[in-house]
Parts: C-alpha cells; sequence; structure tokens
DNA sequence: GCAAAAAAACCGTCTAGACGGTACAGTAAA
DNA sequence: TTTACTGTACCGTCTAGACGGTTTTTTTGC
C-alpha cells in the first residue's frame, strides 16, 4: 500500500525536522534521523535515495504546510482588504511554540542554506508567490512591500531564537491591522 | 612585529568570508581557508587554534564593521530625531553588491548558527544594543520595533540571496525618512 | 480461496573519503 | 632569541552512500 510509505516518509521528515529544530543542521545526520524514526539507515535511503533528497522533501512539506496556513487564515478574515498581508504576519509569528511552522520552516532554510545553497530554488519560488499576493492585496505596492519585510524579520528574529516581545508583536499587527484598513 | 601578524589575521579572516558568501557554510574548512588565504594550515592554526576560535575572530570583526558604519551613518545624518533608525536601515541595505558588510555578516550567521549556535552570543548582544539604540531615539516604541523588524527583514532577503528591488527600498526608506519626521 | 511468485519495505554492515586537529622538524626575518 | 611561519605526516572520528540480504505485503495463477 501506498498509505504506508507515506506514513513512514512522513515519520523521517518529522524526524528530520525535530533534530532541525532541537539539536541544528549539524547534527542531521542520516543514522540521527533514521534512529529517530526507529528506522534503519537503509530503510531510509529507500524512501530517500539521498540526503539531498531527503531535504527537498521536506522543503515542500514545509511550504505546503505555510500555504495551507495561509489559506485558512485568510479564508477565516472577512475584511478583503489586506487580509493576506495580515495572514502573512500572523503565520509568521504563532504564539505557540511548540508548534509554530514558520520556525520549523527557519530551521529547515538554514540547513538547506548552510549544505547546499542550490536547493533554495523552491523556497524562493515561494517568497515570489507571496510577494504577488501582497501585491494584489488591495495595498499600495510600498505598504505591501513594508509588511513583507515585518513579516521576513520576525522570521529572522524567530530563526536566530531571539526572543520577540509578544506584546510588541501584538502592537505591530493592531497598528497593520489599523493602517490596512485605511492605507498604511 | 604585531602588525605583520595582525596582517595575516585579517587575510584569513577575508578568505574565510569569501568561501562563506561564494560557497556557504558547508565548504568552510580550515583547508580550504589556509589555501585561500595562501597560507599553510599549520600557519592558519598558529593564528587561530581552532575552527571556533576563526569563527570568533570573523565574527567580533564583522560587528566591529557594522558599528563603524552605523556611526558614520548617524554622523552625517544632521536630524537628530530617529537618524539611528535611519542608519540602520541604511546599512542593512546597502547598493554596493560587492562591498556589502551586511551581506558578509549575514553568511557568517549562517556558518554560526548551522555549526556552532554557542557562538550566537555576540550576536545577540548587538542585537540587543540596535534595539535599546533604536529605542532612544526619539520614536514611539512601536515604530522603533517596526523599524528593526524592517531591518531585520532586509537582511533576511540578502542572507537568502533574494534580490530585493532597489526602487522599493528606496520607497521603504522614503516612507521612513518623511513618517521618523513626523510620528510614523 | 490459497499457494507461489513478485514487488515493496526494510535491515545492518562496510567502505572510501573528508575533516579537525596534532606533532614536529625546519626556515627566514626582526 | 623570539616571532612568524612552512610542510608533511599522521590520527581519530564522522558520514554519505553502496550493497547484499531479509521480511512483509501485494499480485497472480490455478
Amino acid at each position: 500500500m501506498n498509505a504506508k510509505a507515506d506514513d513512514t516518509r512522513d515519520k523521517i521528515l518529522d524526524a528530520a525536522q525535530d533534530i532541525l529544530v532541537t539539536q541544528g543542521a549539524m547534527h542531521l545526520t542520516l543514522d540521527a534521523v533514521a534512529q529517530k524514526a526507529s528506522l534503519s539507515k537503509g530503510g531510509l535511503l529507500y524512501h530517500f535515495k539521498s540526503k539531498e533528497d531527503m531535504m527537498v522533501g521536506l522543503i515542500h512539506r514545509q511550504i505546503a504546510g505555510m500555504n495551507q496556513e495561509l489559506k485558512d487564515q485568510v479564508f477565516n478574515d472577512p475584511e478583503p482588504r489586506g487580509r493576506f498581508a495580515r495572514a502573512y504576519l500572523n503565520v509568521a509569528y504563532q504564539k505557540d511554540e511548540c508548534e509554530n511552522p514558520s520556525q520549523k520552516l527557519c530551521s529547515t532554510l538554514i540547513a538547506v542554506i548552510a549544505n547546499n545553497p542550490k536547493l533554495l530554488e523552491p523556497i524562493l519560488t515561494q517568497i515570489n508567490s507571496i510577494q504577488e499576493r501582497l501585491q494584489n492585496d488591495g495595498l499600495d505596492p510600498t505598504s505591501a512591500f513594508i509588511i513583507r519585510l515585518i513579516g521576513d524579520g520576525i522570521w529572522f528574529n524567530q530563526m536566530l531564537g531571539i526572543p520577540v516581545d509578544p506584546d510588541m508583536i501584538a502592537n505591530v499587527l493592531q497598528r497593520v491591522q489599523e493602517e490596512t484598513g485605511s492605507c498604511l
């Protein structure tokens, strides 16, 4: 069955993700991932034919997860104008530390950049797509760009593990909320 | 003489930096650095007793360079109110691609995070210092924080090698220019 | 409905090479 | 004599990936 294989693949990617978040990119080895996924190294390499292949799988899954989050946020926002912008900021900063897809994506990013910048392509595509959607969000281009930079800044801080003050983020989100209502 | 030694140390750090920017953190090996610096591996280890030691040296030099840039920018800005904020954005984004200290710092950052998060300390100190200086820049706290995030966002993009539209950056800078004159 | 064949999923060891770091003998200049 | 190196040989460790074999699942033939 394909479901079993998909399940195993997911387990492998979960393990890789966990190692990236908790131990850093340097400790992401095939052995470590296999062990954490309760699998042999051979089993791992059956599903992903190389470490690079595994990283690609991880990137794609992360991006898909992020897009789902964005979709949900947009869906739950009744005001069309600027709702993608708000969604982007909300996804970039999520309060619950454990299940933060943005931070996971960040950890993945670091690993990718450090080990194989060629794998950045799908991520760049995603970023371009976000920029485009921001531009078509009913805001003027400069405001859209500013919001993107703010979101990226939040990412950046989370990536470095810098504790960002939740109250401050709330202030920023509120101001954006107000300004996207008018014009920013 | 001490000048000779300092010169060699600088040459070594230049080489390390160059490898980081052009090839990525994975290719930063002692052998590669020594070769690029036209030096033997033994010679390198004479100046830096370990790879970690070399990284620390690199971080410190980068931070010093950035602070010098900030100082210069602030010095050349006649309007006291918000001039550190403007300086920060200007340093984060520099047009001339070759000599961009911000991008070099970014590459170093990645290497550090990926290989030894313990070395982040001096960088976190720097970031906190920047945040503090932004807060004492005559702007309200939320505006200051927003500007920091924008600057970090610019960093983030440069770090990923994402080509940011110079015109857009100019627009952002101009708006900040206008707003820091009034209140943002 | 069931056995045999085939394919999929997985195990665990082995190897070749890279890398950080050490040791040390020697050299050249200040 | 000290400082600033060169250059080589070497060690221990780590890691990606290859490989041959084994178990489990699915498909096929009857």
